[in-house]
DNA sequence: CGGGTTATGATAATATTTTCACAAGTGGTT
DNA sequence: AACCACTTGTGAAAATATTATCATAACCCG
C-alpha cells in the first residue's frame, strides 16, 4: 500500500466520468499551447461549465491544485489520462463493413488516441476475405477467438439496424463489455456492459424541439 | 384557443427533450411490427428505463394513455413528432467536404427522417466546384446568401479541429442556432444555439475508466 | 519576510431529476 | 351490475447533481 490510489471506481457518478474526457482534451490543448498552470475559472470558460463543477468533479479522484495557483496542467493531464485509463492503447474490432464501417476504419483519428482497430468482421461472404486499410475482414465465426486472442475489450457495431442487437449479444458473449454503437437502435444490454450510441438522427431530433417554434 | 397545446416548451428540462427522440424511434418501430398499443412497463423494458420515468417524461407533453391500456402506438407517435417538430423536412447545410464530410452526406439515413443536407461548404478552392452526389461544393463566401435563401435552420460541421471554432462562429452569424458538430472540440456558443457532438473518442474514453481495472 | 491576492478543496445550500406509491379510470368477464 | 386485472398520471419523497460559500494554503512583490 503505497498510500497514492484511493479512487474508488464504484461511487464516481456516471456524469463525472462521462465529463472527464472533455478535460484531458481541454488540457491537451492547453499543453499544445504551452500553457503551465490553469484556473478552474479558466477552465470552466473554455468548456462553458462553472468553476465550481469542475473542482468538485476533479476532487472526486484527488488533490490536483494549488491555492492561489490553479492546477499545472501537465501534471493533471497525466493524472486524468490515468483515471481514465489513457495510458495504454485499447484494441477494438469493427463489426460491419459496410459504407459506414470502412469510413470508420479509415478515420485517423482513433490511433493517436490510443485505439486500434486490430480486426474486422463481417457476416457477408463478399466481404470476407477482403482487405481494408491493414485488415483483412473476417467472418463471425471468427470472432470469439480472435477476440480472446488479441485481447480485445471494446467493440465497434457498424451493422445495419435490423442485425446490431444479435451482434452486440454476441460481443457480450465474447466478455467484450464496451461498445460503441453506430447502429439506430437502443441496444439492450446486461448490467456491467457500457453502451455509448453515435446517433447523428436523435442528435438531430432533439435540437429540432428547439427549433420548431419559430 | 381551441383548447391543444399548453405545451411551453420552456420549461421541459432539456434531460427529457434529449430522450424523446428515444420514444420516437422505439414507437416507430412498434408501429412496423404493428403493435396497437404499448405500455410503459414494456416500452421501458425495450428502452432499459424505468416506466415512471416513461411516463413522467410523456407528462409534460399531454395525457396520451388509457389507465388499463397504455399508449396507442399510432397516436402516441404523432404527438411526439409533433412536439418535436418531426412533421417537416429540415434543411441542412454541410461545411467541410473531407473524407469526413463525404462520408456523412451519402450516408442514407438522414433524408427517411426529414433531414436534408441541401449545401455543402468548403475553404479549400481545389474543393469548390466540384460534384458530391447531388450537391455541388460552395466557397464560403457564399455562406450567409445560402443559408437565408433555402431557410437552414441546421449545420453540420466536419472540418478539423483547428477551424471548427471559426466555422460555428460563422453559422451562429447566419442566425444558424442548431449545430451538429462532428469535429473534435467543445465549441463556445453564444446561449440559445444548441450543440450536439458526435465524437466517437469522448464516448471511448469514457468507457476506459471502467475497463481499466480489470 | 510579511501583507495582499488568488484560487483551491471542502462543505453547505439549492436545484434538478428520478423514483415511489396510489387514487382513479378502463375494458373485460361473469 | 359488481368485480377484477391492469395501467395511467401525478403529487410527494428520495436521490442526484449543481452552485455558492468560505477557511485556508500558496504565491508574489516590494
Amino acid at each position: 500500500m503505497a498510500g497514492r490510489s484511493d479512487l474508488t471506481e464504484g461511487d464516481v457518478p456516471e456524469v463525472v466520468v462521462l465529463r472527464l474526457p472533455q478535460y484531458v482534451r481541454a488540457l491537451a490543448d492547453l499543453l499544445r499551447r504551452n500553457v503551465q498552470v490553469v484556473s478552474s475559472q479558466q477552465l470552466g470558460a473554455q468548456l462553458q461549465m462553472t468553476p465550481a463543477q469542475i473542482r468538485k468533479d476533479l476532487s472526486y479522484f484527488g488533490r490536483f491544485g494549488k491555492q492561489g495557483r490553479g492546477y499545472p496542467v501537465n501534471y493533471l493531464l497525466g493524472e486524468l489520462r490515468q483515471v481514465l485509463g489513457l495510458e495504454r492503447t485499447w484494441n477494438t474490432c469493427l463489426i460491419g463493413t459496410g459504407r459506414l464501417g470502412r469510413a470508420i476504419i479509415s478515420y485517423p483519428g482513433f490511433t493517436p488516441e490510443g485505439f486500434n482497430i486490430v480486426a474486422a468482421f463481417d457476416a457477408a461472404s463478399s466481404e470476407v476475405g477482403q482487405t481494408i486499410g491493414t485488415l483483412v475482414v473476417q467472418p463471425f465465426s471468427d470472432l470469439d477467438s480472435t477476440i480472446r486472442e488479441r485481447d480485445i475489450r471494446i467493440g465497434i457495431v457498424a451493422v445495419p439496424a435490423n442485425h446490431a442487437q444479435e451482434v452486440i449479444d454476441q460481443l457480450v458473449k465474447c466478455d467484450v463489455s464496451a461498445i460503441l454503437n453506430y447502429a439506430p437502435i437502443s441496444p439492450q444490454v446486461p448490467e456491467g456492459v457500457h453502451v455509448r450510441n453515435i446517433d447523428p438522427i436523435l442528435s438531430l431530433q432533439s435540437m429540432t424541439f428547439y427549433l420548431k417554434v419559430t
